[in-house]
DNA sequence: ACCTGAACACCGTTCAAGT
DNA sequence: ACCTGAACACCGTTCAAGT
């Protein structure tokens, strides 16, 4: 005969995989500072306090956060296109895990890169840069400029139309037309649907230029060959 | 005859000022999560409920610290040299902005920038870029590209040599030397030292673009003339 | 007008205890 | 091995009260 139990709660074992699952969904539904042990806890059927026994602090549960986020950033296998274009996808699916995780983006640029998963992807994006013949002081440069301005754009991308909590926020139209005319043109070239085609034109500025280097050291060596 | 009152504190009246610089002190010497209305009272000494008699809330506290990162940005003034260079030292004047202020520089790409202030440092900028002759659209792209790059190379540099609470760093040198022989290749360039250049690496490459563009637009109202 | 003091509804984290 | 429950030292913010 069965015991008289509370209605059985089927309830999965905590893991650290459930745990980040749940703590990035609470963040993307309802802001970073929604995210508390307490709440996560809640979530998973469980005391916050068991959280505890997976994760050390509440800092290990963001790092695990940032590695599902980097997980999400692609770039294709080698040989499937030429190294340029492998590259190019990368720094637009950056982009895109930034807009699709708009108040969990924040952890990549602040937060260290420093999970072995992250390694993994940083040791084949050099690679490719490496495909394209580049050098290691010369890899470096361009990962990093690329870098810059994918991190930056998503964030930018994130602010301009996300809502911040106690912002006070001085509205564009209450000045008469006088007092910002440069900004007030401007503006509507800001706006969210055309903010793809700046960050399109921000890459192909680096890229046109990464491809002349490649080229410029591929023929180096050709002449080197002869 | 004197009362026997306590040690006469000479206090200095609170002020939005006096409030939002004890604040920025306070996130540049112990960090963005040590700022509390109650720390920052202590400090001023005043009980933190006074602080809400000049800021709604601490959402206020943290756009008027903004404000005043904001105003360490410089763009020489107009005529006292080219645009281009104008622009290129408001770029480096973000950059070091950021590098002063570590802890705090994380408002400026995630709060809006919403104050007058910051409109009237804006609107001085696109000027610069009319200068150049470059309409609305060509501006918007231009300066959201440089946007891009200094917040993101801010964000980045601040992050590689910034000590990070409860992080769980995974420290490169525990690999053996085959396991990311190219992030090793790559990493002393990326040292504290190099970021400088890295920076200048990435703005050149646009800059350089910018002159093109210019100059293309100069000769063309050239033709246009004749 | 400006500040205080107590209170409320939260936090992250500890510790000893339960199964 | 895994989770609970109470407790500690904090938060931001409200409210009524003091001068």
């Amino acid at each position: 005969m069965k015991k008289n139990s509370p209605p059985a709660k089927p309830r999965k074992p905590l893991s650290r995989e459930r745990i980040s699952k749940a703590a990035l969904e609470i963040i993307d539904e309802q802001g970073m500072d929604a995210l508390t042990m307490r709440r996560l806890g809640k979530v998973l059927n469980v005391e916050a306090m068991a959280l505890y026994h997976h994760f050390a602090n509440k800092g290990e549960v963001l790092d695990a956060v940032l590695d599902r986020l980097v997980d999400e950033v692609e770039l294709p296998p080698r040989g499937s296109q030429p190294p340029l274009e492998r590259l190019r996808h990368f720094a637009r699916s950056h982009r895109q895990m930034a807009l699709r995780h708009p108040h969990a983006f924040i952890l990549v640029p602040t937060r260290r890169f420093n999970t072995e998963h992250s390694f993994d992807l940083y040791e084949q994006v050099l690679q490719a840069f490496s495909d394209l013949g580049f050098d290691a002081a010369l890899s470096a440069r361009y990962f990093r400029t690329i870098g810059y301005l994918a991190s930056g754009a998503g964030l930018a991308d994130i602010a301009s139309h996300a809502r911040q909590p106690d912002a006070t926020p001085v509205r564009l139209e209450t000045f008469d037309d006088t007092r910002y005319p440069l900004i007030k043109a401007v503006a509507p070239h800001l706006q969210k649907g055309n903010l793809d085609a700046v960050f399109e034109f921000g890459l192909d500025i680096i890229f046109n230029r990464m491809r002349d280097d490649a080229k410029a050291l591929q023929e180096k060596k050709g002449k080197e060959k002869r």
